[in-house]
DNA sequence: AAAAATTAATTAAACGTTTGTTTAATTTCA
DNA sequence: TGAAATTAAACAAACGTTTAATTAATTTTT
């Protein structure tokens, strides 16, 4: 395989595994298999090694809701979209994302926030323009749009930050893998659907699931 | 001042701005105003000093909602108020929140995991029970509980990521600083009321604020 | 209460490793 | 033959930690 995916795939597995700082170009190169001075070759420099796995992995993210801003299909339904949309690329990637999140928390590489951000906010004008539009024609009640959208990731997100603090807080026991366990994901596409249903429709009545078919 | 705690804050401090393995010692002590070998002497190792940050920091943060659980008011009342401590706490040290999530997303010293994750759950039992109650007294409707918890943090979570970010999503200017704005924490607490209003009360009338008063 | 003895706190210097990066030589392939 | 790819070795700098010597504070003894 081409050596320079092979180092940035590696690259990428150990920061976010161990962070930037935690991951000596030593260990990438032996665990990806070449020798140490391609990385220099390749990149020149851990930095923007660094940078290019970002832009790497991020390439693949694209703008999907583009499509269903314009679509004739309810409001809600687009959010529900959303939702999912959501849920199966974060938890499709856990280690990026908190590669993500960890770097903007600090102030090590502040060059690199723009970009970052401009990644994870990607879809938020189009998400507000659906809202908004819910609003303007009396689908939805009137909320507040940004703290909205904050609500939707962050949910999704707070389940992520770790598997150990997932586990205790759903009370599973150490063989329960929350990554990878997709009644999870449905459990929680059930829950944000219902919340946004309360929170957004002006005559929300509680939808029942499953339970009492 | 006791340069033991002096240390201790210091070291808060650059941990939490460039991370455990981004901050040197020598740095630590130069900032702390202290000889290099002094953290050795009194802490051992820098891993130790690192675990002697977060006992002594999370030392504060008791569980002050203990005695609101048998309280007399309404049940939502109540997810008022934990509501609002939530963002006073976090928001009161967003630096330190990065630390605990920053070390939880990382393989690197995973015997720190179960204190940290102790520390973030501290009050998710009574949080639980309170929603329980509000349950099982038909004053709320039934929702996934757990989830409902992660939607509450994660939604704060969210805001406190970066400064940049909070920003962007908020399409505030540079000079924006989000974590010392009240308002954005006023705003945040209404959004997550309504938001708790929608999701958990039965007959959730759209309960008008400020707006048409 | 003063002097001596003992413990604690603080210091500068050095320890051996590991770090990211570079060099210069060699191999591979067109 | 010549450019690109790959290698082992070396580089200086920074790392966490330890050492041994010195100063400060406390306790014990007179």
């Amino acid at each position: 395989m081409d050596p320079k995916e092979t180092i940035l795939i590696t690259a990428m597995k150990l920061f976010g595994q161990k962070g930037f700082e935690g991951t000596s170009v030593r260990e990438i190169a032996k665990d990806a298999g070449v020798n140490l001075a391609m990385i220099s070759y390749y990149f020149g420099s851990k930095e923007n090694l660094f940078e290019n796995v970002v832009e790497y992995k991020s390439s693949g993210i694209k703008g999907v809701f583009a499509e269903l801003e314009n679509s004739a299909i309810p409001q809600i339904e687009k959010i529900y979209k959303i939702i999912d949309s959501y849920i199966e690329r974060m938890f499709s990637n856990p280690q990026f994302h908190h590669l993500l999140h960890r770097e903007l928390s600090l102030d090590q590489r502040p060059q690199m926030h723009d970009a970052i951000t401009e990644i994870l906010l990607r879809n938020v004008v189009t998400i507000k323009a659906i809202i908004q539009k819910g609003i303007d024609t009396s689908q939805f009640k009137t909320v507040d749009t940004e703290l909205t959208i904050a609500t939707l990731i962050g949910t999704i997100n707070h389940l992520l930050i770790s598997e150990a603090m997932c586990r205790k807080l759903l009370h599973k026991s150490k063989d329960f893998n929350p990554f990878q366990s997709k009644k999870l994901k449905e459990r929680l596409s059930e829950h944000l659907k219902q919340l946004m249903r309360s929170h957004l429709l002006k005559n929300s009545k509680p939808q029942k699931s499953k339970k009492n078919l």
